[in-house]
DNA sequence: TACACGATGAATACAACT
DNA sequence: AGTTGTATTCATCGTGTA
């Protein structure tokens, strides 16, 4: 068919003897590779690995020390003749230079640029369109992109352009960067695309390899005081083998495929799907993709309640015999109503002291399931207050409370935050592992459940990198560290979409790396709750699964290499 | 202005059944 | 193997009120 010897090793090495896959990813290198010489620094999908190699021999200072760029005046002209030698523009250089700071690593600045001309050329294909709806598209337009590439390479150069939209590339309001002759093969490329998408929107799916089975009981890799589950092979490849470890959450019942397409950007390791009405007494049903050994765990002392009754045990005396419930169920980020408690009430006392009628006792039941409501006096159910479920999710009392916080916004943050006592029986292996303490890169802290895991492990924390964009957030785990002394350094980062490489070097410099990367992606896209919103990964919000991939992918790239 | 409230179902898994 | 019924779900939005 065409194909170069070399291709078809690359492409059955990527996708095993699968005919399907290796021939998509024959005509992938295919349409790479019929690129215009001159232009294949663009889209090239050996260039960012090129450029990761570059990155990791730092060709800017080596450069410096040529003769050659000895003569230039300042630092930036250097590096605009260096970019304008590597055949980009004037203009691009600068514009890029501007917008990503002076010292910026060179490659970055190459990925800029080529994101930037991918992101501009799609801008125009989309006409007229709001400035949000823009954005959204090209989101989606990445997402289908990613979606259809299985080689790495080509998937951390499109990482980057997504970064691009994310980014929200139209705002650098620059000249036109491409030429005509770009402009055309640009419009070329993306026919391409489109054709190969269409044609593989008409393939009949192999749905039995997307699937992702939840287990049942949902009890992961094994959980403490229940049967151990029967383990199939725990395959994690090589390149994502050891430190920094990293330990990713989500939903477990996110929208088909959604699973199936986490794990694969996460190096096509199995998630361990785990209830945490194992742990504590309300269910929580979730997801970790993470890299970490699962042999001698240990849970965290003392071990909460695992009943409504032993957590709550002023709702026992008002508990009537016909609410069977024993743990609650999930906590999530709002609450029932005061009215609903009243006709809950209403209903129950019309018929006195003896048990309701079958139907009310239905509808009773059913409500307080929906909205985890207890009975909190005679008759009366209530929602639960923050400082329970602070309780129940494993963090300290009133550890949401102050620094004027609204009872609205601690309902939603607790909704958002992970049960600190099932964490921390999968973090307990680092225990042995980091005596002294540990580097930790926390993506998506919310009120900070890793910390407080991993502090209630007893491994100190040396130093923290978390990044969250909720101001009330950051304060409430900003308090928590001061309030519990600790001794390591914790710096803040506000958005995800703006954490650079050279940002992330620097820290990486002063702390020697990370031990581990860990944070759950917003689900907000995901959830079940979600009436308006449900979109999966091209979501608004939980799009931002990509960014936690890019910076993965991007420290621990960096790391292997120091 | 900030906060609390109430209306807004569908997607998914699974047990039980034909 | 297909069908039916049951249970659960890290939510968003506009609106009224203090």
């Amino acid at each position: 068919m065409g194909f170069s010897k070399e291709m078809v090793i690359k492409a059955v090495k990527e996708n095993g003897q699968n005919e399907g896959a290796v021939l998509d990813a024959l005509l992938t290198y295919k349409t790479f590779e019929e690129s215009p010489e001159d232009e294949q620094v663009l889209v090239d999908p050996c260039h960012a690995e090129l450029a990761s190699n570059v990155l990791d021999v730092y060709p800017d200072e080596e450069i410096c020390e040529n003769e050659e760029f000895k003569n230039l005046s300042t630092e930036k002209d250097r590096t605009v003749s260096l970019l304008v030698e590597m055949g980009y523009q004037a203009e691009e250089a600068l514009a890029a230079i501007d917008r990503c700071s002076l010292d910026t690593p060179i490659a970055e600045l190459v990925e800029f640029i080529s994101a930037a001309q991918f992101a501009y050329h799609t801008d125009a294909q989309l006409g007229e369109l709001s400035y949000d709806n823009k954005i959204h598209q090209h989101q989606k337009v990445c997402v289908l992109f990613l979606s259809e590439l299985t080689c790495s390479s080509d998937l951390r150069f499109l990482n980057q352009l997504y970064t691009m939209f994310l980014v929200g590339f139209p705002k650098l309001n620059g000249p036109v960067y491409m030429s005509k002759k770009k402009r055309k093969y640009y419009d070329n490329e993306m026919q391409k695309l489109q054709k190969q998408r269409k044609y593989l929107e008409k393939q009949p799916m192999d749905h039995d390899n997307e699937i992702v089975h939840l287990p049942n009981p949902m009890v992961g890799f094994g959980v403490p005081n229940q049967p151990s589950p029967v383990l199939f092979q725990r395959r994690i490849p090589d390149e994502a083998e050891g430190r920094p470890y990293f330990y990713f959450e989500n939903v477990a019942l996110a929208p088909k495929g959604v699973w199936h397409t986490m794990s694969r950007f996460l190096y096509y390791i199995d998630p361990e799907f785990v209830d945490s009405k194992f742990f504590c007494a309300a269910a929580r049903k979730r997801g970790y993709i993470h890299n970490l050994p699962i042999e001698n765990r240990s849970q965290l002392l003392p071990t909460p309640p695992s009943t409504i009754h032993e957590a709550l045990p002023h709702t026992k005396q008002y508990w009537p015999s016909w609410d069977k419930r024993m743990q609650l169920n999930c906590i999530l980020t709002c609450i029932g109503s005061a009215k609903l408690t009243d006709r809950i009430k209403k209903a129950v006392e019309k018929s006195g002291d003896d048990e309701p009628l079958p139907g009310v006792k239905k509808y009773v039941i059913q409500q307080c399931k929906k909205w985890n409501l207890i009975w909190v006096g005679k008759n009366k159910v209530a929602p639960l207050e923050p400082h329970e479920m602070e309780m129940l999710m494993g963090f300290p009392p009133n550890h949401t409370r102050g620094g004027g916080i609204s009872r609205t916004e601690q309902y939603t943050v607790l909704g958002n935050a992970f049960q600190v006592d099932t964490v921390a029986y999968h973090l307990s292996v680092l225990k042995s592992m980091f005596p002294d303490g540990i580097s930790v890169l926390s993506l998506f802290s919310g009120i900070g459940g890793a910390e407080v895991a991993l502090h209630r492990l007893g491994i100190p924390l040396r130093n923290v990198v978390s990044v969250e964009i909720s101001e009330t957030c950051r304060k409430i785990l900003k308090s928590w560290w001061d309030e519990t002394n600790q001794q390591g350094k914790l710096i803040h980062f506000h958005d995800i979409r703006m954490l650079t490489a050279h940002e992330l070097e620097k820290c990486m410099s002063t702390f020697g790396g990370f031990d581990l990367i860990i944070g759950g992606s917003p689900c907000n896209n995901l959830a079940g709750g979600n009436r308006s919103t449900r979109n999966g990964l091209e979501g608004s919000k939980s799009c931002l699964f990509f960014e936690y991939y890019r910076i993965i992918e991007l420290v621990r790239s960096m790391m292997r290499h120091r």
